[in-house]
DNA sequence: CAGTGAGCGAGCTTCCGCTTGACTT
């Protein structure tokens, strides 16, 4: 029996832990939140006062029965989860949901995962904090009042199983709100003039670049400009050098790593997220869901030595960064490598790669400034007062942090002026080479991709660490916005070059507008957001989480009421929901493109059930109307009358084959032909307008053919190709592939392998190679028990059934396990829980 | 699971933050 209890957030924690704290005491995991508002309604009893409704969620089920057994035989119950608002709600959460005596719980935290810090935190034990758990309690009440009560809003206005919430239709407003500054952009064009000198004096002879400090508006000025210049004199009138630095970036936090991982890795922000749990998971990163700067006295000390090491003690400089984050929580270190004296790790070139980006953003977060020298110099011009052209150089003069690490910015067109100038003195004479007027675009704004929309909520506050990665998903997954591409276009600049006296005229062009993986927000998403603009601004604001913050903060001082605090937003809140219930008109994006002209009937663009939609004809009049859905990449904004009328021309009838009608259309799942009301998919090749006769009757008898062929396998597979090792050996064809089966093991082939290439010869080969695999995973095996194993796995050994999987209890070596060990570790049922299959979304029918 | 789109309407959808082993057919 152990006398200690020790309840962590997460596992990987827990497991740490244990090794710190000895025999006395027993660690385990709440795998964070245990018990939450209630799945259906609402969850709140408004009438009682606003009294949260809780409930154990049944994936949590059993973490809560395995915990209580836990602290029932255990003398003191440690709730040692993160000491920031959530965390002190999770202890609570415990207490309660395990039904724990006040006289029988400690509250610990500890700010780094040390034995000393940890050994620290277990003598100054506190009570659990009822003001923070307040403060949750309001926190996750606000949330799913806004949530619950706006969302059926727009299922009634808009569409079904649409969402809002507080912090994802901010992060939906960001980007309309961004799309309409680049549709309302005005670009304008000014012409740039540079000029490239060449100077001779003792130093000898040298070239270098100078920009016009005036950039003219028009071609008539900038060619003005350079005919004038064609008889000046150009001299040096000043030299101005002053030493610059510059210091890096703090260490890594949640956002800052989903930036720089976008930027320098090409990562989405889900799959940074994935990877870093990889290695947090591995031992090899400290936890990646923070906002803290920090990084522990023991990470400074191994970061001066190892700067020190590999660089010279002149490299190291010790910061300690402070966090400029509105609602800032930091109850975890920054992002670091765990042991930093690792400068790289076993794993696949992803974890290498990140790893290798959080080891030099921490190194360099500890190293010396840049010093540099910037140099202006300026160059007047004969015959002109206002008009001069300026020089800039830059030099490093000592590396410092640049050794290592650059951040990177989404501008990329802040290439400055880097490089050395030649040596020259005032009051010489540099002579012109060649000067040349470029027609330049004003910029226009950028749109977000993932990791610059979690910056700016970020920025604005808005939702926290553990919330980034999913908020971005569900704006995709509701069909607000889309990540895509945008192809560039061409544009035509003009060009005068001055050389040797004469000035050359030329038009050119460039590509322009480019952009990948970035954030468009869809028809939905626009009507959504400007609906929810127009009836709950106040929720939309981008201060409103900043707002209500200060108030949690006030309620986490003992300063505000949480129930108070609730019940005056409510008050407000609610009578705007009934009255956008009642007044507000039903969200269509509806717009008239013209007249029909065979029917002489309205044609309107709107948002129908299932999507964007045309409609020819009033819905109140006796004729019913004729409806089209858009095609992808059509939206409602831009779609023309000519562009719509042609969506009516599908489906239609291609030809005919075996005495029936051949159909084209395209439907939910894209082009089709339809012959005798089968289908057949078109693929990108073809095109549904025109595809002809004869094409169309191709793509039909094409998978006729490959349809007798699956049959075929159907009926020939599962195959016995021979016997091995005593065992038949069989191919089988599955849902991955072609697969081979020996005994009771499967192996994947690989879709690209067909089936009939496999002979015996070949199979054995297969059968070998992933043996080779799996003995790195499979510690034991016992005779005769073949489903019965010991493997290894990401978290330690387990004990596989072939089912279920079972923790191998503490104090058992699992190399030396019998098959009886086994059976009794299986009998006493202490399986994780089997893995829930993700349920698949529900068609809209 | 591919001709939908108003209307009748049961019952469903939805929030934000914590945390999240392996075992395929």
């Amino acid at each position: 029996m152990v006398k200690n209890l020790v309840i962590v957030e997460s596992p990987a924690k827990a497991k740490t832990i244990e090794k710190f704290l000895g025999s006395e005491f027993l660690v385990r995991s709440s795998f964070g939140h245990v018990r939450d508002l209630t799945k259906k309604g609402l969850g709140v009893d408004i009438e009682g006062g606003f009294k949260p409704l809780y409930e154990i969620s049944a994936e949590k089920a059993k973490i809560v029965s395995d915990l209580k057994r836990a602290a029932k035989e255990a003398e003191t119950v440690w709730l040692a989860s993160d000491e920031d608002r959530e965390g002190e709600a999770i202890a609570w959460h415990l207490k309660e949901a395990l039904s724990l005596k006040e006289d029988k719980i400690r509250r610990i935290v500890f700010h780094e995962i040390t034995k000393n810090a940890i050994l620290e935190s277990v003598k100054n034990p506190r009570n659990i904090d009822v003001n923070l758990v307040n403060a949750q309690q309001a926190r996750r009440v606000l949330d799913r009042l806004v949530g619950f009560e706006i969302s059926p809003i727009l299922w009634k206005k808009i569409k079904p199983a649409l969402s809002a919430g507080r912090v994802q239709s901010v992060a939906v407003r960001l980007i309309v709100e961004r799309e309409n500054e680049i549709k309302n952009f005005m670009t304008v064009s000014f012409f740039r003039v540079v000029g490239v000198f060449e100077i001779s004096n003792t130093f000898g002879t040298n070239t270098f670049q100078a920009e016009l400090n005036i950039r003219f508006k028009t071609e008539e000025e900038a060619k003005t400009f350079l005919e004038k210049c064609i008889s000046v004199t150009y001299s040096i009138a000043s030299i101005d050098k002053k030493p610059a630095k510059k210091s890096p970036a703090p260490p890594f936090t949640t956002s800052t790593l989903q930036q720089e991982a976008g930027r320098k890795l090409g990562l989405s922000v889900e799959k940074t997220m994935q990877i870093a749990q990889q290695l947090y998971e591995s031992g090899k990163i400290t936890y990646m869901r923070t906002d803290s700067l920090n990084l522990s006295d023991m990470a400074l000390g191994v970061a001066k030595k190892e700067i020190g090491k590999l660089f010279g003690p002149e490299y190291v400089k010790i910061r300690k960064y402070r966090t400029s984050t509105k609602g800032a929580q930091e109850a975890h270190e920054a992002i670091r490598p765990t042991y930093i004296e690792n400068q790289d790790i076993d794993g696949d070139a992803t974890q290498k790669k990140l790893y290798d980006l959080i080891w030099k953003r921490t190194i360099a977060s500890q190293m010396s400034d840049a010093v540099l020298e910037k140099t202006d110099i300026v160059i007047d011009i004969s015959s002109f007062v206002k008009e001069k052209f300026i020089a800039s150089g830059e030099v490093i003069k000592f590396d410092g942090f640049l050794k290592v690490y650059i951040e990177s910015t989404d501008d990329e067109s802040l290439n400055g002026n880097s490089g050395t100038l030649p040596p020259m003195v005032v009051g010489e004479q540099p002579s012109l080479e060649e000067m040349q007027a470029t027609q330049k675009y004003s910029q226009q704004p950028y749109r977000y991709a993932e990791a610059s929309l979690v910056r700016k909520l970020e920025e604005l506050g808005i939702g926290r660490p553990s919330t980034y990665a999913p908020t971005i998903s569900t704006i995709q997954k509701r069909g607000y916005v889309v990540k895509q591409n945008k192809e560039g276009v061409s544009r035509s600049y003009k060009n005068f070059i001055l050389k040797k006296g004469k000035i050359k005229e030329e038009t050119k062009t460039e590509k322009t507008g480019y952009e990948k993986n970035k954030l468009f927000p869809t028809d939905i998403g626009t009507i959504v957001n400007d609906f929810l603009v127009q009836h709950f601004v106040n929720i939309l604001d981008y201060n409103f989480t900043a707002s209500v913050e200060k108030e949690f903060d006030e309620i986490a001082q003992g300063e505000k009421d949480w129930n108070e605090m609730i019940k005056e937003f409510y008050a407000s809140f609610h009578p705007q929901v009934e009255k956008t219930l009642k007044t507000s008109e039903r969200a269509s994006g509806e717009r008239l493109l013209g007249i029909d002209p065979a029917s002489k009937k309205n044609v309107y663009v709107k948002l129908g059930r299932y999507g964007p939609m045309i409609q020819i004809g009033d819905t109140e009049s006796e004729e019913k109307p004729k409806f089209a859905g858009l095609n992808k990449g059509q939206s409602i904004d831009t779609i023309t009358l000519n562009e719509a009328l042609t969506l009516f021309d599908l489906p239609r009838i291609a030809g005919k084959y075996e005495n029936e009608n051949i159909t084209v259309g395209i439907g939910r799942f894209g082009p089709y032909i339809k012959l005798n009301n089968t289908f057949y998919s078109l693929g990108l090749k073809d095109d549904p307008y025109t595809v002809s006769e004869q094409r169309a009757i191709e793509v039909i008898e094409e998978k006729r053919k490959k349809d007798k062929e699956m049959a075929e396998n159907k009926s020939k597979y599962p195959l016995k190709i021979g016997e091995y090792e005593g065992k038949e050996v069989l191919i089988a064809i599955g849902k991955y592939g072609a697969y081979l089966k020996h005994g009771i093991d499967n192996i994947p082939l690989g879709r690209s392998v067909k089936a009939d290439s496999i002979d015996l010869q070949k199979a054995i080969e297969s059968i070998l190679s992933q043996k080779e695999k799996n003995t790195k995973k499979v510690i034991r095996e016992f005779p005769g028990e073949e489903r019965i194993k010991v493997l290894n796995g990401k978290y330690g050994p387990y004990i596989s059934n072939g089912k279920e999987n079972f923790k191998i209890p503490k104090g058992k070596n699992p190399g030396t396990l019998t098959f009886e060990d086994c059976s009794e570790i299986i009998n006493k049922g202490t399986s994780s829980p089997a893995k829930k299959k993700p349920v698949r979304n529900k068609k809209s029918t």
